[in-house]
DNA sequence: GCCAACACATTGCGTCTGCAACTATTCCGA
DNA sequence: TCGGAATAGTTGCAGACGCAATGTGTTGGC
């Protein structure tokens, strides 16, 4: 338990500050870059939207106004599909390899800052393998419908260390 | 840069999942939870408002909405801080105690299923360590006006491994 | 070939969030 | 003791996001 907690912390402390240096370095969002980033890394640096959002994690709609604003930017262009009508792919423009290429530097430095930089090899290693797989479980876990939810003996009134811990502890085998 | 992504994708993948089954569940969003397991944690089940969102991790506007919700729901209670008069106490009341008893169940269930139990107990406690101190670190730096952002020499043209993977070689060292 | 089921992307709407501005209260130096 | 600076919490506003509904295009059974 204490380590979602360590997880929730750095993930929420890391983003915010990954974002807010970025933003003030390039005026980019970080969400932005890693849209730039998924591109250049595509072949044709092009992407069909359904798949680009599901690698940046966004719902689709999400993906559609995140590229409405690098469209206005000029950062990407949308191009119809030529083996699919209903599909779009969005395309890096040579303004949005340069604005990439400029942020990239302030990305990664803020990573190796904040990140690696207060890691050991093998902690980061670790750390990858660990998350890795944890994500993709995740991604491949569908959404179950999962309506649990039974609830547990009163216990003790309240105080003893929180009713969080108190649950885990029952649930503890 | 690899567990950079992995940390992104599990957080992300992890608290949307979590937040929709505890939502389904207990109709309380997770954000909620986090409000009411804090407060079950601390003495007096109360908390000063901005305590609360540091360690909630919400900005003070965020959290005054969100109490307004609990209250709204009879979960919390706003109390006047003795000792301050400009402070203003967020308490569980009765009903907020079992509405987390309840969701407690689910919640450190799903903790489990779709995180602890991907891991070996070693790999557990070296994500937490290794987290926790990215998380502090993060927490005591404060928001440094950091405003870098070189520009690196232009390199090949595209497409050999995306610019952001190019930009982490050309900092490598 | 044709129509129904399906898939892709977008738009309307509601919710959540943070920043900046504001009010109320406390603290501190003269 | 008094007045300015700092702090606590709330509110106006704008931006980001997801869900559900929509329009458009594709595919498979007949």
């Amino acid at each position: 338990m204490g380590a979602w907690r360590a997880l929730l912390a750095a993930s929420t402390r890391l983003l915010s500050r990954l974002d807010e240096e970025l933003s003030r370095a390039h005026d980019l969002a970080l969400a932005d870059y890693e849209v730039l980033a998924q591109l250049s890394e595509a072949p044709g640096e092009a992407r069909r939207m359904a798949d680009l959002a599901e690698a940046v994690m966004l719902s689709r709609s999400g993906l559609t106004r995140r590229i409405d604003g690098l469209v206005a930017a000029g950062l990407v262009v949308r191009q119809s599909c030529p083996s699919d009508g209903r599909g779009t792919l969005a395309v890096l423009t040579s303004a949005g390899r340069r604005a990439l290429a400029q942020a990239a530097g302030t990305h990664v430095r803020g990573v190796r800052e904040h990140f690696v930089d207060c890691l050991s090899p093998d902690q980061l290693a670790s750390v990858a393998d660990a998350l890795g797989l944890v994500a993709e479980r995740l991604a491949r876990g569908r959404p179950t419908d999962c309506r649990a939810g039974r609830a547990h003996a009163p216990g003790q009134p309240a105080q003893p260390g929180g009713l969080e811990v108190e649950a885990a502890v029952v649930l503890e085998r």
